[in-house]
DNA sequence: AGTATAACGGAACATCAGTTCTATGTCAAG
DNA sequence: CTTGACATAGAACTGATGTTCCGTTATACT
């Protein structure tokens, strides 16, 4: 009478649109026709492949014929119901507020050899064609970062290893020359001749870079317009490849 | 003769590996034993199957039993030759990957005080209205891995820092009771009351957990039995804030 | 009411697809 | 030479799974 199926996607289809999806993060593949009906509380396994025609048709899935558990999602609910929605919605929050953004930004070389890092050219777009890159959620970087500015390495050997990063992790960094006191910065220290990772402090006219270990002695410069800061830390991430 | 097997994967497994990968981006879902056999020009089904259960013990697949083309891909091939790249491009046609990119995992507690690690129901879906929860672009994760295993962990203090994981950091963990030689795990130490993370490897018989600082001493366990462990870990993420 | 169409249910069917069992060849250790 | 671990085939077996046919019920429209 009155809430008609406002796209002709009628409630049993809808509900097997969700569970495809559930099920294909959790499995990491399709569920089979008599699994679907068990969900939605169908015996008929042909009313389940009558549903999935008309998902079919309306190009929500795609599957191939005679084939096990081929069905792909090509389009999720138009509702921002799943994933992030459902601990979002829970709380009774607005889920519009749920950035969904995904940032993608450059690994633009490597730190810890004997080299400067390599920085992106400050200017115009970089393109990082030749470059991998990282997706990061908007939620995991602080508020209002600006995400043009910030670029990726990867960590080489164990020289940072007090810095408490490890080789293979992905530090990802802001472009700067200054920092507040006890931010992660990457410095370039002439003496050694290597770039690492240090908490900054000024403090009376020196710069104390204060290594992470606390076993380990802090670098005091007496002239801070010495001291090249090539970036701020934000985030390291790790990643066990089973390895 | 030339180049064997870096680290005791054969020639086909490895083949088998390369054809996963390829298969399931570019069809959305994994081959049958059948159509492995075929690619690598094997006609017993047996022996596809004895080489999966090679990749499964290495650690490289996870597949369920008696199901239809369950396998899932964990780990790739150190091989550069993937990424976005082939799949949208292999057929010319956009390959539908959108939508599931970002995943809410739940932060379900702390780990590293004198408390075994909370573990999420096992069961059905886990409400984690309370917890908050990180984050992460499906393109940090292990291929195909079940993102509804995945949970993380804050930790807290710095009992954990010869794991090379400090205070404050996001540990996000698989939920198992099993690993493969290499991962790092949490486990949890009945002697010593707490729960940790080492580098699991199991030989002869005896476990032995290593610490990540080579400098200390790794924990030999007799009995593989009494080993606990909580999940293996995937993933560190480190957050600096920027004040 | 009458009829066409869509929404169901059940069950048989034919594969599809993983598992298992047996047998053979290879190769190195004893 | 014998033995055993490993790699390989082949085929049978069994259960998993998509397909199809037929019949029934509900809905809508004339």
């Amino acid at each position: 009478m009155m809430a008609r199926r406002s796209e002709g996607l009628g409630e049993r289809p809808m509900k097997i649109l969700q569970f495809l999806a559930e099920y294909q993060d959790s499995h990491g593949y399709s569920p089979s026709i008599r699994e679907i009906g068990k969900h939605i509380g169908v015996d008929s396994t042909s009313l389940v492949d009558y549903y999935l025609d008309q998902l079919s048709e309306k190009g929500f899935i795609e599957r191939d014929n005679r084939v096990s558990r081929s069905i792909r999602v090509l389009k999720a609910l138009p509702d921002a119901s799943r994933a992030l929605g459902k601990a979002a919605r829970s709380l009774g929050q607005a889920v519009s507020e749920v950035a969904t953004e995904l940032f993608s930004i450059p690994v633009v070389g490597r730190i810890g050899a004997s080299l400067p890092i390599p920085m992106p050219d400050t200017s115009t777009a970089t393109y990082f064609d030749e470059f991998s890159s990282v997706e990061i959620a908007r939620s995991l970087l602080p508020a209002r970062e600006r995400v043009n500015e910030l670029f990726a390495l990867e960590v080489d050997g164990v020289s940072m290893i007090d810095a408490m990063v490890n080789d293979g992790d992905i530090v990802i960094m802001k472009r700067t020359n200054t920092a507040n006191n006890g931010e992660m910065v990457a410095v370039w220290l002439e003496d050694n001749n290597e770039t690492t990772l240090k908490y900054f402090y000024q403090e009376n006219g020196k710069v104390r870079l204060q290594p992470a270990n606390p076993t380990m002695e802090p670098i005091i410069i007496d002239n801070p317009e010495q001291v090249r800061i090539q970036g701020k830390v934000v985030m390291v991430v790790r990643q066990f490849k089973t390895q």
